[in-house]
DNA sequence: TCTGGGGTCCTAGGACCC
DNA sequence: TCTGGGGTCCTAGGACCC
């Protein structure tokens, strides 16, 4: 089989350069790349934590996911703007259709990463690394950010040398160059390795990339389970995942979870903060042509204790009353009266909802769904506002909370490429 | 002045059935 | 009265990704 080509593509700083591209765009006259700021949350909210940092805030040690109020600490002038989710929709999908124009095979991984299979390109573009600097500088000049290229014969290479010096670059990272550039970083800088398994490999003195490859693979699934086998062929540069082209979205689970601004400390205000999740999430699958039929909710308290509960249905279905009575029971037997700051609610087990049984019985009648397609059109038509229940008027809360105003048409990411 | 929100996958233990 | 295994399903929690 010939060797395959693959690339990574990775907007650099993603949400903050779309933000400044954005506000110059719009006769903006600072660019936001180029002075310290961040893309974050509101801490009056509790929402408070950085997405997204410039370099420039890089270089004051600002780090993602920390809070606004650290980072305002070791930079005061530090500039902060809100997330725009709907804008980051459109720049991803700009961002994708560039990369069509070079191959058929584009992979959307996140927001701000596409994998291209260019293996079968080579008497279009004999040269792939003249290729990659094609597509960085095309979308740099046509769409003003730019993105770092990892050029490689797997994704799991490609992603790794997309990752090497930032911004604006072209690496690449074939089989013969991992000794010399991935064997030498951190053992955390390996995809797949996170917080708790590089705490286990610095126990047992492995620290780098080099040093997980060389161990035994067999002494790592002692410790490590199946997972220490996947990061000892990541180690060494082996995966064989494809390009996966048209995938159609097959997506698993679908969810919404909400920091509150104040502790939810009674039922009532947890019931409607469940209802406003479940809103969200009931729209969403609906509008897929789903049904689920697996409800779970979560609850994180004020000691940031998590726990979570579930529960199987036998009728599946997409009714928002039906998911949320059942994410209230589901409530009533998880929480023990500790004061909440955080509620999710989750829809799994999906299938179609096209040959639903309609029960006569319960909530799932024929008016109750009828009743949820009318809102959901008004909804689709005149926003998500349009049309919301009595319940949340004067309550403080928002009626539909979640998700990032656009329905995303790519799935998440999965822990294997 | 604390610490987001969207996901996927894996594991361990218990229930239940044969 | 006291004892098997194997298989599947369900649940809770944890690890990882961006």
């Amino acid at each position: 089989m010939a060797s395959r080509v693959i690339m990574h593509i990775d907007a650099n700083s993603a949400y903050l350069s779309w933000e400044a591209v954005h506000r110059l765009q719009h006769g903006d006259s600072l660019d936001l790349r180029t002075v310290p700021s961040v893309v974050g949350g509101n801490p009056e909210t509790r929402h408070g934590i950085v997405l997204t940092k410039s370099i420039p805030a890089k270089k004051f040690n600002i780090k993602t996911g920390e809070t606004i109020w650290e980072a305002k600490a070791k930079c005061p002038e530090l500039i902060i703007v809100p997330p725009n989710y709907s804008l980051y929709m459109q720049c991803s999908q700009a961002f994708g259709d560039v990369l069509s124009g070079y191959s058929p095979l584009v992979e959307q991984y996140s927001i701000d990463e596409y994998f291209v299979d260019f293996s079968s390109m080579h008497w279009i573009y004999p040269d792939p690394v003249a290729a990659a600097h094609s597509i960085k500088n095309r979308i740099r000049d046509e769409l003003g950010f730019t993105v770092n290229v990892g050029v490689s014969s797997n994704k799991l290479l490609a992603k790794m040398g997309s990752e090497f010096q930032k911004p604006d670059k072209v690496h690449t990272l074939f089989t013969e160059e991992i000794m010399e550039k991935m064997w030498p970083l951190s053992v955390e800088e390996l995809f797949m390795v996170g917080r708790a398994t590089s705490k286990k490999l610095y126990d047992r003195r492995i620290r780098t990339i080099g040093e997980l490859a060389g161990a035994d693979p067999r002494w790592l699934e002692l410790f490590l389970k199946s997972h220490g086998r996947l990061i000892w062929n990541y180690a060494n540069g082996r995966d064989a995942s494809l390009v996966r082209v048209n995938r159609h979205p097959v997506v698993k689970s679908m969810g919404n979870s909400t920091t509150t601004a104040f502790d939810v400390d009674n039922q009532r205000e947890a019931y409607l903060v469940l209802l406003s999740l479940v809103e969200t999430v009931a729209f969403r699958i609906r509008a897929a042509g789903y049904c689920c039929q697996l409800v779970s909710i979560s609850i994180k308290d004020n000691d940031f204790l998590y726990r979570s509960h579930q529960r199987k249905l036998y009728d599946p279905t997409d009714c928002t009353n039906l998911i949320h009575r059942i994410a209230c029971e589901l409530f009533d037997e998880l929480w023990r009266g500790k004061p909440l700051r955080h509620l999710g609610v989750s829809a799994a087990d999906l299938c179609s909802n096209e040959f639903l049984q309609t029960s006569l019985f319960d909530e799932q009648n024929e008016q109750q769904r009828d009743v949820d397609k009318t809102i959901d059109s008004i909804r689709k038509r005149h926003g998500s506002l349009a049309v919301q229940r009595a319940s949340f008027l004067h309550s403080g809360l928002k009626p539909m909370t979640g998700g990032t105003g656009e329905e995303a048409e790519y799935p998440m990411m999965s822990s294997v490429l």
